[in-house]
DNA sequence: TCTGGGGTCCTTCCGCCA
DNA sequence: TCTGTGGCGGAAGGACCC
């Protein structure tokens, strides 16, 4: 028997927490609406039974989108748009509060609808995962004379069970790994399935922005397009020692790499944190003198916060640290490590404190925020 | 009226030590 | 003792992603 064709599939929910919102207010479907901005804005359910929404124009505040639906995505409105930004041109658009609770448990749904079909899974965060479908049963067979047939019945199969499960529609690409599938999954979108395989890559990928391939944010999208690089197939073109040259030895060779559709990396099945969080933008810029109390109050709250999840979650942390975002919204951040690992707030809060004092805080701060990192299993010291 | 919150990973620099 | 070198952990910042 033949090595069998690797097959690694990327799942991503359509436009997740929208369409999670849309299940509970129904009447919303086919409208423009954005998911964001803090928890006030509780729709309203009237003496008659309908419900009354907030608008975009009535919000204030600091808030962003975290998604929007694809008739509001039409108007322009996208995630990470400020809400006044977005209000600006879109002012009926209708403004949802996010209720995570409620997309967690859809997650876990969804992840579990696929499991049923396929057990090797990679979480990646709560709309997306890759499926390592290699091994799946029916996954390398042939229908026809379309060596593809199997593994597409896969996961046209995965789809359906994740819609009876949920109600949601998803997008699935299925190519031989994880870096081809996460661009595929989003070539047909909504509700789309796209199967690649290597020999379609100059075709298929090749055509596309350098931007679409996971890794290529930003900073590296520009300086790929000042080097004349656009497309993945100017990538897939360019010299390797020119990339070397541009981005450093282990960037450049990626870039190479990646361009060409290669990647090994395997569908982890588990991971093991590394840090935890808790960050906070504030209503308005508050001042390390003037806003003292304040300050302190969120600074404890911050540190409880941290401390609480590391206990919930079973961890301590072993390097405390500290994040800060000034008016002009330079960031800067500071670490200690401690002695012995901690999941205690007193503790935190006094760590960040130390943290605290090697900061000049002349200027206004917008946001504040602590973490543990170095984590080790179990402890609680 | 700019620009959330929770993460991961990489690079660079620095001090310490063998 | 001086100089060099290399490894390593910690700290800081930046890029990127969902």
């Amino acid at each position: 028997m033949a090595t069998p064709t690797r097959w690694i599939a990327h799942l991503d929910m359509d436009a997740f927490y929208a369409s999670v919102e849309l299940l509970r207010y129904p009447e919303l479907k086919g409208l423009p609406v954005v998911i964001g901005g803090g928890r006030r804005h509780q729709p309203e359910t009237l003496p008659d039974g309908t419900r009354r929404f907030m608008r975009l124009r009535d919000y204030t505040g600091r808030g962003v989108a975290t998604t929007a639906t694809y008739p509001a995505r039409d108007l322009g409105l996208h995630s990470g748009i400020g809400l006044m930004k977005a209000a600006q041109r879109a002012p009926d658009c209708i403004l949802l509060p996010t209720d995570f609770d409620r997309y967690r448990d859809y997650s876990r749904r969804f992840k579990a609808a696929v499991a049923e079909v396929a057990p090797v899974i990679e979480d990646r965060g709560i709309d997306e995962i890759y499926i390592d479908l290699t091994a799946a049963p029916g996954a390398q067979d042939t229908v026809g004379f379309d060596a593809t047939g199997g593994v597409r019945a896969l996961a046209q199969e995965i789809r359906n069970n994740v819609r009876r499960a949920t109600g949601l529609t998803c997008s699935i690409g299925v190519t031989p790994n994880k870096l081809l599938s996460k661009i595929a999954s989003d070539l047909d979108k909504p509700d789309g399935l796209t199967v690649i395989t290597a020999a379609d890559v100059p075709l298929r990928i090749w055509p596309l922005p350098v931007r679409r391939i996971n890794g290529i944010g930003p900073k590296a999208g520009d300086k790929l397009a000042a080097l004349g690089l656009r497309t993945v197939g100017d990538l897939a073109a360019a010299e390797p020692a020119a990339l070397v040259e541009h981005f450093g030895r282990a960037y450049g060779r990626w870039l190479h790499d990646a361009a060409h559709g290669r990647d090994d990396r395997p569908v982890v099945t588990h991971h093991e944190p590394v840090s935890m969080s808790r960050e906070t933008t504030f209503e308005r810029n508050l001042h390390a003198v003037r806003d003292r109390g304040a300050l302190g109050e969120i600074f404890t709250r911050l540190c409880a916060q941290v401390a609480a999840d590391l206990q919930r979650k079973g961890y301590a942390g072993r390097t405390i640290g500290i994040k800060l975002r000034f008016d002009d919204f330079r960031t800067v951040t500071r670490d200690l490590t401690l002695p012995q690992p901690t999941a205690e707030a007193e503790a935190i809060r006094h760590a960040a404190g130390l943290c605290l004092k090697r900061v000049d805080l002349g200027r206004p701060l917008r946001l504040l925020g602590v973490r543990a990192s170095s984590l080790v299993r179990g402890g609680r010291l």
